[in-house]
DNA sequence: TCAACGGTTTGTCCATGACAAAAAAAGGTT
DNA sequence: AACCTTTTTTTGTCATGGACAAACCGTTGA
C-alpha cells in the first residue's frame, strides 16, 4: 500500500497533539529548547512533523509515562529509546522477566488470536474464559492484563488502531453481556461510574462495573467522559457514595490531578472518591481524599473497607 | 454547599478548556476581539474564569453548534441567549409545532422518564417496548426520534448532560443485549461500522448495527473515533462490502466531507460507503460516491438493492 | 435559480518572554 | 551513611500580539 503524495506523511501540530498527547505549548518549547522534534514547514510557515518523529514522540512520552524526565532521553535515538523502554518497563514494575515468562498462557494466546483479526473466534474463546473463571477472575486475570497487554503492543507499534477497537469493542459485548447477568439489588453502596472528558477509555469503567456489581454495589455507570460539574450533579442526584474513576495512560496528568482536585472540591465530604487505572501520575503524585486502587483486586477489600465504615457510622 | 476561597469559583483557562471545548487560543483571541469573556486575574496575572461565564460560554458553544456564529452571539446576555436556543432548535428543523405535537406518547412518556432520573424504571420501559414491538420497529419508530428529543432537549438546556448521559448508557445496554440475541449468520454484505475521529457519538452504530444484523448481514464494529487509515486497514483486513458510517449534528461539517472524500480516495472501488445520521451538511452537500441515508428505515431497502447488484454481478 | 466573486469573520498558528512547580543537586547536621 | 534543608536546574504552561487561510456571507450577473 502506497502513500504517494507529501500530505499523507506529515502531520499538523495539532494533529501530533491528538496522537502523541503533547501539548501545542510543550512541542514548541522542545523544538526550542531540545531541537526535537525539528518538523519541515509548510508554504505557509507552519509545522508539519514527519511520521517517524510522530513515532518517536511516542515512545518519548510513553518513557516519562514511566518516570524518565525529557532532557535525558530527548536525545537519544530511536534504538536507544526502544532498548530503554524495553529496560524499563522491566526495571519499572520489577517485572522484568515477567513480559514474556510470567504472562499468563492464556492472555498470550489471546493477545495472538486478537493479531489473527478472527473476531469471531476471539469472541468465543473470551466467553468460554468467562465461563471457566467466572467473572470476577475473568476481569482481575485476564482482562487486566490482556487490555494492558493489548495497549503496550500498540504503543509500540506492534497493533493497528483499528485492531485495539477490534479487541475493544470484542471485550465490550462480552462483559456488558456478563454485567446484564448480574442481579441488581438497591445495596450500598452505591457507586457512580465515570471518566473526565479527556478520557475516552470506557473498558476501566465496565470492568470495574463488574467487580463493584459482584461484590453487590448498586452501579450506576455514565459513560466515558462527563464534565466535573456534572459528575457533581449527578452523584448529589443519585445519592451517590462512592464516584468511581477510571485513568489511562495516556491522560495528561496536570488534568487528572487538576480535575480530582476540582471535584474534591465541589463534592460533599460524605462522597468518596475513588481512582483506579494504570496511570502513573496516580501513583507518584496521589492527591489528598482520593483513594487511589492501585490494583483491581483491591476493589473487593476497598468496598468491604467501606461497608465496615458505614456500619460503625450508623 | 458553599464555596468560600476564591481558587473554587474560579478556573483556570485550562480547565476551561476541558469543560467547554474551546481551546485556549480560542479563548484568548475572543477575549481580545469582542470583549468576551473576561476572566479576573490571580495574583500572577494569569486568567481566572469565574463560573458564570463557563456557564455562557457552553450555551454559546451549543448554538455555535447548531450553526450560529459567536459574533453575533457572544454579546447576548445569558437570557437572550436561552431563548436563542429555544428558537433555534424549533425553526431549524421546520418542526416548531411538531415538537409537542406530533411527538408519539411513547416517546414523550420516555422523555419524561429520563427526566425523573430513575434509571431502573427507564431501563424497565424501554425493555417492555422492545418486547411489544420487536426490534427493527422499537429502533426506527422509538430510539431513533426519542435519542434526538433528548439531544434537542439537552441543546435547549432543558437537560443536563450527566441526564443524557443516563439515558445514553441505559439505552445502549438494551440495544447491546437486543444485537446480541440475534444469531450471526456469515452471509453478505459485510458491514463495518465505525465513526470518525471527532465523533463521539455511538448510538447511531448501535441502531446502524441492530438494523443491519436484522437484515442478515454479517457487522464488524470497531465503536467510535476510529481514524480515516485505520478504516481503510480494517475494511481491507475484514473483506468489507459496506462502511457504515455514523455523523451526529455536533460534527464539524468540513471533517465530515473531508473525511468521506479522503476515505473515498483511499479505498477500493469496490467497497461502498454510507453515511447516516442527523447531521445538516449530509443533505446540504452530499459527497460523491457515498450513499446517505437520510432515514434510518431506509437503511433495509438500500441492503435489499445491494443484495440484487450483487446477485447481477455474480 | 444558480454560480462566481469580493469582503468579513473566525480559528489556529507563530515567535518570544516569563515564571511557578517539580525534580535534582548540594550542603550541613546527627 | 542517613536525613533534613537549601539552592539550582529542569520543565510545562501561560501571556502578548501579529498574521493568515479557510469558511462564511451577501451581492452581482447570467
Amino acid at each position: 500500500m502506497e502513500l504517494p503524495d507529501s500530505t499523507a506523511v506529515h502531520l499538523s501540530i495539532s494533529a501530533v497533539e491528538r496522537d502523541t498527547g503533547l501539548s501545542k505549548d510543550t512541542l514548541r518549547v522542545w523544538e526550542r529548547r531540545y531541537g526535537f522534534p525539528s518538523p519541515d514547514r509548510d508554504a505557509f510557515g507552519e509545522r508539519i512533523y514527519p511520521l517517524e518523529q510522530v513515532d518517536r514522540l511516542r515512545v518519548i512520552r510513553r518513557l516519562m509515562d514511566i518516570g524518565h524526565r525529557p532532557g535525558k532521553i530527548i536525545g537519544l535515538d530511536f534504538r536507544d529509546l526502544q532498548a530503554l523502554a524495553d529496560s524499563s518497563v522491566g526495571s519499572a514494575a520489577a517485572n522484568k522477566a515477567a513480559a514474556e515468562q510470567d504472562m499468563q498462557p492464556d492472555v498470550a494466546h489471546l493477545l495472538a488470536v486478537t493479531k489473527t483479526h478472527d473476531i469471531e473466534e476471539l469472541r468465543r474463546q473470551l466467553g468460554q474464559r468467562l465461563l471457566r473463571l467466572g467473572l470476577a477472575r475473568f476481569v482481575t486475570e485476564l482482562v487486566a492484563p490482556l487490555t494492558q497487554r493489548i495497549g503496550e503492543a500498540w504503543s509500540r507499534g506492534q497493533l493497528e488502531i483499528y485492531e485495539e477497537h477490534l479487541y475493544t469493542e470484542s471485550m465490550q459485548v462480552v462483559l456488558r453481556n456478563a454485567i446484564a447477568t448480574i442481579p441488581q439489588p438497591g445495596s450500598r453502596p452505591r457507586v457512580l461510574l465515570t471518566t473526565f472528558p479527556s478520557e475516552p477509555h470506557g473498558m476501566g469503567l465496565l470492568m470495574a462495573e463488574a467487580l463493584f456489581a459482584l461484590e453487590g454495589c448498586r452501579c450506576v455507570s455514565l459513560g466515558t467522559q462527563t464534565p466535573v460539574w456534572d459528575i457533581v450533579l449527578a452523584a448529589t442526584a443519585q445519592d451517590i457514595d462512592i464516584i468511581a474513576l477510571s485513568f489511562s495512560p495516556v491522560m495528561n496528568p496536570n488534568q487528572v490531578i487538576d480535575g480530582l482536585n476540582e471535584l474534591r472540591a465541589k463534592l460533599p465530604r460524605s462522597i468518596e472518591i475513588w481512582a483506579g487505572g494504570r496511570c502513573p501520575i496516580l501513583q507518584r503524585r496521589p492527591p489528598a481524599d482520593v483513594k487511589v486502587l492501585t490494583e483491581l483486586s483491591a476493589l473487593t477489600t476497598a468496598v468491604a473497607e467501606w461497608r465496615r465504615k458505614a456500619d460503625v457510622q450508623a
